[in-house]
DNA sequence: GTCTATACGGAGATAGAC
DNA sequence: GTCTATCTCCGTATAGAC
């Protein structure tokens, strides 16, 4: 594992044109062909189509686990942390407009095809909605905070829908200031604990 | 055309099916055996997969178009017709638990596949944009409609998505009411004109 | 209009040589 | 580990009988 090799190749490439295609569309001569190598090649590394979903979504997974850790080790209050949430629509805007949010496009495709890694899938959300959770929760708003963190990951959500549709940049960022606004008010009755216990 | 015949068996057979399954992975086997014809008799009726596609998106323009008139028709305020609009995550709370918005699922799906008839489904997020704007102009909010119409339109799409993945319907009647309460209040400040020009 | 039979290509998957 | 060759199944699409 975490090799540079045919073997993480083969993952990345899959996981960029699953992005771009979708899952179904992506078949393997084009991750062969992305990659350089025979499609016969593809069995020594992985037995099946599931296999490479599999091991994409979990490279997904831990590299969104880095990435909700490293906002977190950044320090500042949990309103800029959920900031940095809120600006990945404005970062990604380009390649949302053009295929959507990495997340949600898959966890709507793979629950179409009543896909059984759809429930590892639905824990890249997971991880988001705890990580946006536990911002609420050092903000102050303990008992409301997965409610919260829901309604939040859903406006981005929805915004990612209609970005990729209308392809309207500046619908985005109108969103993007209004979910910004949102967040201040959402916070400002209970700005005390704000900047406490930033473990 | 309006038929109650085999053509009109297979759009809606079709409609069905590229809903609950998406359009890529609906096969022509899949619809006749829905309809109970053969695969060859299809041809007889559409020459091919897109133009099935085509009539399908037709039927769902056709009938989305008559929905919004209906609303329209039926009186009330702009805030009371907007709310028929909200409902609709309630009315069809089930299978957009399991199959997402109809919209939006599509407009993904044909995006990933950079299907030529995304143009035509995008149609079908017009027809709702626009019918909101024009709500919001009727209620006042001339400058503004819009951005508002959009901004709804995104925190129902949001809704829808998140609904398919964590399945979860309180989340659905709690961002239903918090829609609810956004409506409320943006059209509070101009509510002068809420009831007037109600053709 | 509806059927059966079939062509044709592309998909996932396997075997075995190098 | 990587390749070529091949298998099988399923998809769209066509031809032609009834």
């Amino acid at each position: 594992m975490q090799d540079t090799g045919t073997r993480q190749q083969i993952i990345d490439a899959a996981a960029d044109l699953f992005y771009r295609q979708g899952f179904e569309h992506t078949s393997f001569a084009h991750i062969a062909a992305a990659v350089g190598i025979s499609r016969g090649n593809f069995y020594h590394h992985f037995k099946s189509k599931d296999q490479i979903l599999d091991a994409v979504i979990g490279m997904r997974l831990a590299r969104t686990e880095v990435m909700l850790a490293q906002w977190q080790a950044q320090g500042g209050t949990p309103a800029q942390r959920m900031r940095s949430f809120i600006h990945m629509l404005i970062a990604n805007q380009v390649p949302i407009m053009e295929h959507g949010c990495p997340v949600g496009t898959l966890c709507g495709e793979l629950a179409k095809l009543g896909h059984p890694a759809l429930a590892q899938a639905g824990r890249l959300f997971t991880l988001f909605r705890s990580w946006l959770g536990e911002q609420f929760v050092l903000a102050g708003r303990r008992s409301d905070a997965d409610a919260l963190a829901l309604h939040l990951l859903a406006r981005s959500q929805g915004v990612a829908v209609l970005a990729q549709t209308f392809r309207d940049a500046d619908f985005v960022r109108n969103e993007v200031r209004q979910m910004e606004a949102w967040l201040d008010t959402a916070l400002a009755p209970a700005a005390r604990r704000t900047t406490a216990t930033g473990r």
